[in-house]
DNA sequence: ACGATTGATGAAAACCTTTACATCAATGAT
DNA sequence: ATCATTGATGTAAAGGTTTTCATCAATCGT
């Protein structure tokens, strides 16, 4: 159809007068070759509109160059900035990268592990918080290079990127506690959830390091969407156990949380206190607007990405483990105690 | 390092005892073959664990079977819903996609499309309202199969698939005046940008065919952001010129105005009607609850990519432009006029 | 002045498929 | 019984690179 006959290397070393040999070291080893020649093929190169065919070169040099970023959901308000930052770094070292959308569907993880199987792809970048479907059924094949971002993987073997969950959380306790409030509500309990557990984890140690008992009917089960955020509030007027302030598992939640609260005509920071974590593009639109704890997503990614790329070097990974901390931002869902 | 040598397409071949020729003919055209040498075959497959070479067909079938999606950020609210679509029906035709994330830099593009010249891709799916950047110097160059969605690109050569945004506003506007209201505002104006062009037109022609003068004081520059709808809000109050209703150009600048209003204390939507565009996900979130209409995204990446892989199968197509209704979904922030 | 070293280049193999063409046996028609 | 047709399979070429190895000229050290 559209085919007009690309330039191929063999048509640069004819216009040049060299052999196509040259043209490869004079476009991948430029200094292997002669000022001159150099020069020769650079021109012919310009003239033919010539572009390396990345099909061949990938056969030949039995990888692609490309990484596969496995993402349950690019919608994900915690995914677009950590991508970004991934392919900062890939496409400062010669890489690009490719998104597959799995919607947490053991189908679509299998479709995008032939990526990987048939070199289309030569390393992984997991959001999934799971190793790909594929993997999971025979334990004896090689894994292939890879990294976990944004939710670790159980299996101990992949090393992981993110942002030091358990202390962020106690962080922002501790602000809580600052501004005076003793019954703090913490939503969104998941001990099946490495990220909610230790959350969880960094609130109760902040309780317990101010000396303050945990209620336990102030701990709320959800899983971390706006939907359940709205549901833990609601139970916690059920079971008329209110706390003063809401230490939310994420953004998500807390948003929930508003949602319930401004429906139940609460004057918001003024009766009770919010706070979210990962600050997300719009905890700064809501209203209240949500004082959180940021993550650096744009580090998170660039370090993941400089870690799967040293893997595929052969570099053995300086660390299972790399957490950035969380940042404390103040804004005005968070009041002191009156 | 980790290449512990794919089996190929000649183990297999050796395993089952005949030629590679077999061997591709029984996984690609399966009626060609003899029953059971096909058997044979699927054994040997299953047993050397072989997947084919992705770079090695692509290099002799001059094709990848991928498609590479150019959008300019991946946050953006209308982009996962519409890649979702995309990736439905790629995936039941058997190709693959590919995201590439432009930031709008022009370098970035350019970047991309070598995945075009490069045979890494065979089609282009446009979110950015334009040709990327390398084709826009050299007008000569054949331009390759591309739909563009979401934002039309201005070259009429480009189909389109997207929201008939002049018929959704003008639903809109009607709806706002069925609920009485005839100082109706428009916020987010931007004549250089086709889609809120259309959906200034569609405001217009509501209000012409209601017999509606048009207070220009009422119509707001804006290009769609949240921080543009809170600005374009805080405009109307200083220019004293106030409406019934704002028609946003798009959720986010509703949700701008919803926080410009929230924050002067006014009571939504007794004192003021609000409407956006979109039905982006949180717009069932903010409260009140946003009145919208509905872009059918996944509708409209199916038939983007459906429009995409015929140019790619030699079809011409059908129409250069694919217009999907907008729905429109009554939520809390229209109330009738008192 | 001569052999050894260096530097630039070319020939050809290898990467793994798909597919046009050839081959061969079996079937069908006369 | 013979010839044409059909169906199944194999052989080999082609797709566009990179890279090893060989070649050759020029430089160097003595």
């Amino acid at each position: 159809m559209q085919q007009q006959k690309l330039a191929t290397i063999e048509d640069v070393a004819a216009l040049a007068g060299v052999s196509i040999a040259t043209v490869s070291r004079a476009i991948n080893e430029p200094t292997k070759v002669a000022d001159a020649t150099r020069r020769k093929v650079t021109d012919a190169i310009a003239r033919t509109g010539y572009t390396t065919n990345a099909m061949a070169r990938s056969l030949r040099m039995r990888r692609s160059n490309m990484i596969l970023i496995l993402a349950p959901d690019v919608g994900d308000p915690n995914f677009s900035n950590i991508l970004v930052g991934l392919e900062t770094e890939a496409s400062k070292r010669g890489y690009g990268v490719l998104i597959g959308n799995t919607q947490n569907d053991a189908s679509r993880e299998a479709d995008y592990l032939r990526f990987i199987s048939s070199n289309q792809a030569d390393g992984l970048i997991l959001f999934t918080g799971h190793l790909p479907f594929g993997f999971r059924q025979d334990g004896e094949t090689r894994l292939p290079p890879m990294v976990a971002v944004n939710e670790p993987v159980p299996d101990a073997s992949v090393p992981y990127v993110g942002v030091d969950n358990l202390e962020g959380a106690r962080v922002a306790t501790e602000h809580l506690i600052s501004q005076g409030h003793r019954r703090i509500a913490f939503l969104g309990r998941a001990p099946g959830r490495e990220v909610n557990r230790l959350r969880e984890e960094g609130y109760r140690r902040a309780l317990a390091g101010a000396g303050i008992d945990l209620d336990a009917r102030l701990v709320i089960d959800g899983e971390g969407t706006t939907e359940s955020g709205r549901a833990a509030a609601e139970l916690m007027f059920v079971r008329d156990a209110l706390p003063t302030a809401f230490l939310c598992v994420n953004d998500a939640t807390a948003l929930g949380v508003i949602i319930a609260l401004s429906a139940r005509h609460y004057d918001l920071p003024r009766q009770f206190s919010i706070m979210g974590f990962d600050d997300i593009s719009f905890a700064s639109f809501v209203s209240p607007s949500l004082t959180t704890m940021k993550q650096p997503r744009h580090k998170i990614g660039e370090a993941a990405m400089e870690m799967l790329l040293g893997l595929l070097s052969g570099e053995a990974p300086s660390q299972q483990k790399v957490l950035f901390r969380a940042e404390l931002i103040v804004r005005n869902s968070v009041a002191r105690v009156r």
